[in-house]
DNA sequence: ACAAATGCTTGCAAAATGCAAGTGTCAAGA
DNA sequence: TCTTGACACTTGCATTTTGCAAGCATTTGT
């Protein structure tokens, strides 16, 4: 794994729900990679260009990281140059429980956030 | 701040309701601090004592980090010895649909997760 | 031929994390 | 009184992750 690689071999902190989730999706972008996803964007390109500005390697990184962990997959749609879209998967769909409970938390409780997006 | 310590000068990344419900808890620990204080701990003792093993020092920011952001309030129970009890205020029990989303999904689609904790 | 777009990778500095050990206050027991 | 232990942290430092900037490979448009 890369320089940015994150542990692969199963090292959960515990077998709790939560922590196991966090495990997987608990840093400050992966959630954000699954809302773009939801909301329609499928390009790597489209990813870079959501208001948080994701640097470039970490969202390379996320994107491996959230394959391996059976929640995006990428498909190829052009052979020449190699072209790739990122679509959820059914367990990445699952997800959108947990986004829309943070949403939900943010709109009730922080005043800065605006409604959109 | 000390040496750990998180912005505390609201630099959200962006204005949208996920990306700053991430900005404030979006860390492999702070939800697991709210999970325990969900399931009844009050203590930083009882914190140190889940299966995960925070970092003492780790613990100790996380705490002042959730109190500045209104989730949790500090409230000392003993006076000499200074020792201090931790609560989740409204707006951190509002996390509590946010643990929940978290809790189904893995039940769902993560085998290695046990139901109890 | 040349510039621009796309989807990345690489190098490196800065920040966060994790581990171990130490500190200060007090209570209880020898 | 002296010591031991619990509790709630703090400190030092090595390791890991993050973030920024730049570079690279391929192909399309002019």
């Amino acid at each position: 794994m890369g320089k940015t690689g994150r542990r692969s071999t199963v090292p959960w902190r515990s077998y709790c729900p939560i922590a196991c989730t966090l495990d997987l999706v608990g840093d400050r972008w992966s959630l954000l990679i699954v809302r773009d996803l939801l909301t329609g964007k499928k390009r790597y390109g489209e990813f870079l260009e959501s208001p948080e500005k994701i640097p470039t390697n970490i969202l390379a990184e996320r994107l491996k990281h959230l394959e391996s962990a059976g929640i995006i997959k990428r498909k190829l749609y052009s052979w020449h140059p190699p072209r790739a879209e990122y679509h959820l998967t059914a367990k990445g769909r699952g997800l959108a429980s947990v986004l829309q409970a943070m949403y939900a938390w943010a709109i009730k409780h922080l005043p800065q956030v605006r409604k959109s997006s």
